[in-house]
DNA sequence: GTCTATATTGTGATAGAC
DNA sequence: GTCTATCACAATATAGAC
């Protein structure tokens, strides 16, 4: 399960000034070294070299500045999902990947509603579009996402007994999507 | 999505006293009504009409507490599905309801690591009995579970595009599973 | 763009008296 | 079994000076 970290910023940011990219990068590596819980204007601020109150100036508020990392994070995965091949297993296997190479990241994109109003149009949509072209049906594809993203996040949480094996389970579920998808 | 709520405990509680099992009980409301992030012990202490320290006369610390409604609520969850019936299908729809009806309580049971070390022992491998019996095989059980779990998570942190149906993805997703058993 | 000061609220936990 | 007092630490956010 080697990786490929969606470390550099790989969303546009046409929007934000220089300084606004320096506070996102601090932030990028926060949530990458601490997790959701981790990121905190307060850290976010002493690493700059700032008091939290400046922050202010630069953006709105967290949510504001979360938004920009989510929209980041959504751009990665999807590219990670298109370099990853056609079929659902190579898909599959991608989003694997990309999933436990990048924890806090994936958690910051799935596991809270998404701040749909201050996203790029459109940016849900294709994020979705690799699984929706391999499963062929949106409601496979559906299923195949649920089932991807509760393998991820169960592995993540460590949910799974500690002797569990989760490749044959991965491989199980492709085969009978596939076979479904037929 | 009619309910079976996981009011009542359903878990033996044989070792706690009475002061405890009232303690556990506000606990249990207050975890229902506010989640799991609204489950603090100053709150819990605010309903009893005490003072958060006292509670620590009553259980080691916050962990202990919440290791008892662990405990009551994988043991509702797992009659839940017991109850449910026997094929995968079943089952599914079992586990959709009581998620979805409890919420706040599967997401505590499901979202961080078990606190294995204060739960009763076999509790753990009798909540997932049913779906492995259903599944006939440990991988696709693992398989279905994850599957069930993305689903829910996923409705549960309106993941989901706002038009999504999900009761087809629920369907095909089962078909897919009870081919591969077969 | 940064600061100080402040508001507001909250968190789990311990010592020791009653 | 409960209290007071306290620790230690944290969070997001605003007003207004510089």
């Amino acid at each position: 399960m080697a990786s490929a970290p969606a470390t550099g910023s790989s969303v546009p940011d046409r929007e934000l000034n220089a300084r606004q990219r320096e506070i996102v990068s601090v932030a990028r590596a926060l949530l990458v070294e601490d997790g959701v819980e981790g990121l905190t204007l307060g850290r976010v601020a002493a690493r700059l070299g700032i008091k939290p109150p400046s922050l202010y100036k630069h953006f709105a508020n967290k949510r504001e500045l979360e938004a920009v990392l989510i929209a980041e994070g959504l751009e990665a995965f999807t590219q990670a999902l298109e370099w990853g091949g056609q079929g659902l297993a190579s898909i599959a296997r991608a989003y694997r990947r990309f999933a436990l190479s990048n924890p806090q990241l994936y958690r910051l994109i799935t596991e809270r509603p998404l701040p749909r109003d201050l996203l790029p149009d459109g940016l849900e949509a294709r994020a979705a579009a690799p699984i929706v072209a391999a499963a062929g049906d949106p409601d496979l594809a559906r299923a195949a996402w649920a089932f991807a993203h509760g393998m991820v996040q169960l592995e993540l949480a460590d949910r799974f007994p500690p002797d569990a094996e989760l490749d044959p389970a991965w491989t199980k579920a492709i085969e009978a999507f596939e076979a479904a998808a037929r």
